[in-house]
DNA sequence: ACTTGACTAGACCGACCGGTCAACTATAAT
DNA sequence: ATTATAGTTGACCGGTCGGTCTAGTCAAGT
């Protein structure tokens, strides 16, 4: 019989989904460690700050994001052009879910946290600026796939890639202020159609 | 001889500079009163609180975007698509002077605040995206000029306005993240390009 | 001279912040 | 049975948060 106190995931599990539903700053230790069902001394026992819980939470939502759409959308089997397309259909249906259950449109949680802790934390600017390093190697490398497949001529690959993630922020933080859904529908997919 | 107080005016210069090098909620009303040396006192009697000194905030932001870009960009006798780009390059140059004067890429303050609070004070939201809606008509009639001039054919000129904003707070984003200016001066040009 | 009202000063409030600590319990190896 | 270790508990720390309040200054209006 399993029965793994697993109170190193709720923290984790807790702190995920707080941190994207407010921030960094609005969500306390002790808020976490509430909606944990944990107490204090047990939440220092696992991490030994908060910043080091907030480097375990970016890993977590890289693997969901990896898990629900990356792996869904990257496969070597899809065309490399569809490829994208889908990881922008994955993405607007993923703000739909939250959505629904918050209200509010959240956005990127590697931009909403790189927002906040770009210029008052350097560990964590770091970590938040290999996310999306990982996150344009994947459009880099559907693009590249789709040049020497020639489905597309003549662009510069790796501005495109950038290009796609900055449209990709820029819009995700648009539908947030506006909350609503709509933009991402009719602005999202542009993203994806970028050329340079 | 006029040797106004100006404390409203010192608080609120202070507020913009702390807001936009770090963060709402890492910038308290006590750190505003000692950088504007001011009392406590004095600052609850000219601001009923922290959200209304911010909305004070967000208009001089505007403010001062609108006399140091704005209006030298979006002049109706520069050609329509030349006023994007002016926009673009000035909005650079803004960046790099803080850049120097900070050590940070600081972004848009607009796009800082949106993602911090867009979710926790719907008062704020509607200001801040009330902004964004300033902007996107900016690149809109400039758009439409083109449009009209023939400088352009067979835009949709609205989704474009988006798209070009969108782009915009995105790459800022990113080179806030990367902490580089290399970012904004290769991939910012790239959003007064767009045609959707 | 007196009053009024804008403005300043700074002590003070309860709540919360991230983080520490010593005491305790449960588990498992010796 | 004893000991070591992992994990839990909740009181506690100094400091800061946004905000209040009272006392007092000062200049203008009467």
């Amino acid at each position: 019989m399993n029965t793994t106190p697993d109170t190193y995931q709720r923290i984790l599990d807790s702190a995920k989904a707080l941190m994207h539903a407010k921030s960094y700053a609005d969500v306390g230790v002790a808020a976490i460690c509430d909606e944990a069902q944990v107490k204090k001394g047990s939440f220092y026992h696992y991490f030994p700050s908060k910043q080091a819980l907030t480097l375990a939470v970016i890993d977590m939502y890289y693997l969901d994001f990896k898990n629900h759409i990356i792996d869904k959308a990257f496969d070597p089997a899809v065309a490399p052009l569809e490829r994208l397309t889908r990881f922008i259909n994955l993405s607007i249906e993923m703000q739909l879910e939250l959505h629904q259950q918050s209200g509010h449109i959240l956005g990127c949680p590697f931009g909403n946290l790189a927002t906040e802790l770009s210029t008052q934390d350097e560990t964590l600017r770091c970590k938040l600026d290999h996310q999306f390093d990982k996150l344009s190697a994947l459009f880099r490398t559907a693009l590249q796939d789709a040049v020497d497949n020639g489905d597309v001529v003549d662009i510069d690959v790796e501005a495109t890639a950038q290009a796609i993630l900055a449209m990709f922020e820029g819009t995700m933080l648009l539908a947030k202020t506006h909350n609503d859904p709509k933009i991402l529908q009719q602005l999202l997919p542009n993203a994806a159609k970028l050329r340079l």
